[in-house]
This record gives C-alpha cells, sequence and structure tokens, in this order.
DNA sequence: ATAAAACCTGTAGTGACTATAGATTCAAGT
DNA sequence: ACTTGAATCTATAGTCACTACAGGTTTTAT
C-alpha cells in the first residue's frame, strides 16, 4: 500500500533527506525535474522515491555526487557491466582507508602531545611547544 | 643565519603554505598584517615565520580555523593555561575519532558489498541492490 | 633601460549542502 | 465559499578552507 504522489515534504520524510537538498539535487541533475501540480508544486512518484533511496545511500558511503552521477549513468544505461561498477567502488573504498590513515595519523600526534601536557596553570604548554615547530 | 625579512614568496618556500593561502589567512586575521615596502609589497620576519608554522601544523593535525584562533588567542594572552589547551586538544582528537569509526564502517560496507560481485558483464550487480536499499 | 619574475587587489569558483526572504498554493475546517 | 495555516515555490547568499584567475604594479637581474 505505496502512495502514488508525494509532495516534496513526504518525499523528505520518507527518505531522510532534507527539502532543500532534494531541490538541490534536482538542480544538479542527479534527481529527475518531477511533473508540477497547476499550482507549481512538485509530485513525485515511485521512481523518485527509489533513486532519492539510491543516492542517499551511496552519500551515506561516502561516494561524491560526481561518483554518484557516474553510477546512475551505469544504472539508467542498462549496458553497464557489474565489473565498471565494482571498480568504482573498490576505488572509492581504497580513498577511505587513505583518509582512515591520514586521520590516524593525526590521533596518535594528537593523543601523543597531549599526554605529555599536565594540563596546570604555567604558561608554558608541551602542546604549543609541539604546535610550534614544523615537522614532515 | 636566518634572514630577517621575507616577501611572500620566501615565506611560502620556507613554510610550505601556499602564497594564496598567506594571503588567505591575513585576511582572516590568522596572521598579522606585515609591514609593506615602498611599492606595497609584503615584508615578514621571524615572527611571522613562527606564526605561519604554528598554523600549519595546527591544520595538519586537523585543527579548524576557528580552533586555531582560540589556540592563538590563548597562546598571544599570556594568561593561557595547559588545562585549557589540552582540553581543546583532546576534544579534537575525540571529533578525529568519530570520523575515523564512521569512515571504518563505510569500508567495511564498501568491502562488503564489492565482495558479492563477480564483477562480470550481466546487469544485474549486487552493488547496485545494496544501494539501492535504505537502511540505518 | 629593459625584460622577467614577483607581487598586488579583487573577484569568482569549489562541494555539498543550508538558510533566508518574500511570495504563492494547497488542504482542512467552518 | 471563505479563511487560515501549513506547505511549497524561486532566487539568492552563506558555510569552510582554500584555489584560481585577470589585469595591473613593483622588484630584480642583466
Amino acid at each position: 500500500m505505496t502512495k502514488e504522489h508525494y509532495g516534496i515534504g513526504a518525499l523528505s520524510r520518507a527518505t531522510g533527506v532534507k527539502i532543500e537538498t532534494i531541490r538541490y539535487y534536482e538542480r544538479q541533475e542527479l534527481l529527475d525535474n518531477p511533473p508540477r501540480t497547476e499550482g507549481g508544486h512538485r509530485s513525485y512518484g515511485q521512481e523518485h522515491l527509489k533513486r532519492l533511496f539510491f543516492i542517499r545511500r551511496s552519500r551515506q558511503l561516502g561516494f561524491s555526487l560526481d561518483e554518484i552521477r557516474e553510477l546512475l549513468v551505469m544504472v539508467d544505461g542498462d549496458s553497464y557491466t557489474c565489473g565498471q561498477i565494482k571498480a568504482l567502488t573498490v576505488e572509492h573504498a581504497k580513498s577511505i582507508r587513505e583518509k582512515i590513515t591520514d586521520l590516524e595519523k593525526m590521533e596518535s600526534t594528537l593523543l601523543r602531545i597531549s599526554a605529555q601536557c599536565k594540563g596546570g596553570k604555567f604558561p608554558d604548554c608541551p602542546i604549543v611547544d609541539a604546535l610550534s615547530y614544523f615537522q614532515r
């Protein structure tokens, strides 16, 4: 018993994507221009709901809008191959691994320098010292 | 044998911060307005070099410009306490940990769904399926 | 004196939204 | 049919931390 037509607010509630973001995706041509009511309000159907779920899920997994655009082109043209999709996904997973590695370096440095600091009142802080030197 | 005065290019080479970024930091009031030559070129001294090192190092550790502004205010007003600085640093380390956790979730999902895909030619991809469903 | 390198200001673009203002339309109740 | 309030509309600007121009001026080296 799924509804046939959604206003933008209903679509937003159904997908968890904010109204402004939905309109933004439309401007970015990630989401088809929906039909309009006589008064000009957007009227969405199941296919928009599906597509917006796809976009949201992909965003949750860290794909950029450009990457999502690529994915959508592949999925739309039904000639896509699993191989292409997998390549994009694996590539994306790699870039996430790099980000994690970078952040872990930051974290360990931060923990190391804060461990050196006793947190007292005197104005000669080992953290400030550590930040003051240029390295790497 | 450190130089007394640097043009913006020399400062850039010395710190690894791009010229445009140095000017941007000046507009953001992270870096003091330096004295100018007669013709209007910026002329930096040791204190600018030190401060720019500090900013760069802090950026490398993931502090936002606002956080760096706070750090600088504490360091400048010589009344800062180690405790304040440490609190900011520990807080920042926590937010980095959160980012890492998020990215790790993304990564494991991506690896899981790409493992399901054999990468062949038929157009029914388990990755696409996984992206099509809304969860969490 | 000239040419090239360095520098100047101001503005606009990036990504992925988010926020606001001010107007219009829709749905529900009387 | 009318009124009210919620929902929606467009257009524009703001966020963060830069980055990239364009078109001009100054400095430095020959």
